[in-house]
DNA sequence: TGCCAGGGCGCCG
DNA sequence: CGGCGCCATGGC
């Protein structure tokens, strides 16, 4: 993706502006649950704030603008380290979108996707954090997206606390050390109920490298990376499937959750086989599962 | 009050 | 292998 980046280091915060991003859609991007530590900044969605691989920034598209957006809080040289990879931005969404409605098998199967495409069109699947990752979609299992991320900001600032974090008021994402020492006790005590007991053996496996998340990253068969991670209790496959495409970017994952069960059901009542969308998979799982959670018609 | 939430485990047939 | 109860918690 051939960007323009305009970096404004007048301010007390520095401000990066990026031009040429396709369609990215911030609102879309941070609203369709792939992560749960981005809030939007005076109830305005396509504007948010977060902290990702340590780093606080906000992201911010205003009405008027679709191929731009600003990054507050990070230089270019911040962006390029860091943000232009996270967001995945070199991922053109309009080659994106044509291959999925293309790999759709009959002409019915292509307009039953097709909405979904419309309506998602700007999601980018993050390249978040494995660790960060697993923790989150633990917590996920049979649960809501406001509690998984009330869990998640208790679990931040309780460890961030403990550590004696230099900026409480916007905590890392805590280590496996970190919930090593909270304990499985400690875990529970934060509300996480049975998930207690999966976050503390997800954190003995990363710190112990039973689970390597290097070699996950370089595995390119995806029925070994599923392996891999369901080595730590409470990931099943959908949790694994989330894991794999939101912490490791295996694109060709198809995470299905109730949200997902009742989308394809819906649009697809022959069945639907996610294979012949390839690295594709994952994407047109958030379009579909975006669409199904907040579109009003259809 | 019961049901639901980005499910998985253990057990049972 | 598939089905089913259970697992904490909180909002509705």
């Amino acid at each position: 993706m051939n960007l323009i980046i305009e970096e404004n280091l007048s301010g007390e915060i520095p401000v990066t502006r990026v031009c040429g991003c396709g369609n990215f859609s911030v609102a879309k991007t941070f609203d369709c649950g792939q992560t749960f530590r981005f809030s939007p900044v005076d109830g305005d969605p396509s504007t948010v704030r977060g902290t990702a691989f340590g780093r606080t920034v906000t992201f911010r598209q205003t009405d008027c603008e679709s191929d731009s957006f600003s990054i507050i809080g990070s230089d270019k040289a911040g962006f390029d380290s860091l943000w232009r990879s996270y967001l995945d931005l070199d991922t053109d969404c309009a080659e994106a979108d044509s291959a999925i409605l293309n790999a759709m098998p009959t002409p019915a199967a292509r307009e039953a996707m097709r909405t979904a495409v419309e309506y998602g069109s700007g999601i980018h699947i993050l390249r978040q954090d494995p660790w960060e990752t697993t923790v989150s979609f633990l917590v996920s299992q049979n649960n809501n997206i406001p509690r998984i991320r009330a869990i998640l900001d208790r679990l931040c600032r309780t460890c961030a606390a403990r550590n004696d974090s230099p900026n409480p008021a916007d905590p890392p994402f805590p280590t496996p050390d970190d919930l090593i020492r909270l304990g499985e006790d400690g875990l529970f005590r934060l509300k996480t109920g049975y998930r207690a007991a999966y976050l503390f053996d997800a954190a003995v496996k990363f710190r112990s490298g039973e689970v390597k998340p290097d070699e996950i990253r370089n595995c390119p068969d995806s029925a070994r990376c599923t392996e891999m991670i369901s080595k730590i209790k409470g990931v099943g496959p959908k949790v694994a499937a989330c894991i794999l495409l939101f912490g490791f970017h295996k694109t060709e994952a198809f995470p299905v959750d109730v949200w997902m069960k009742r989308a394809l059901a819906r649009r697809f009542p022959n069945g639907f086989d996610p294979k012949p969308l390839g690295k594709w998979q994952g994407l047109a799982q958030q379009y579909l599962y975006y669409a199904e959670r907040w579109s009003k018609d259809e």
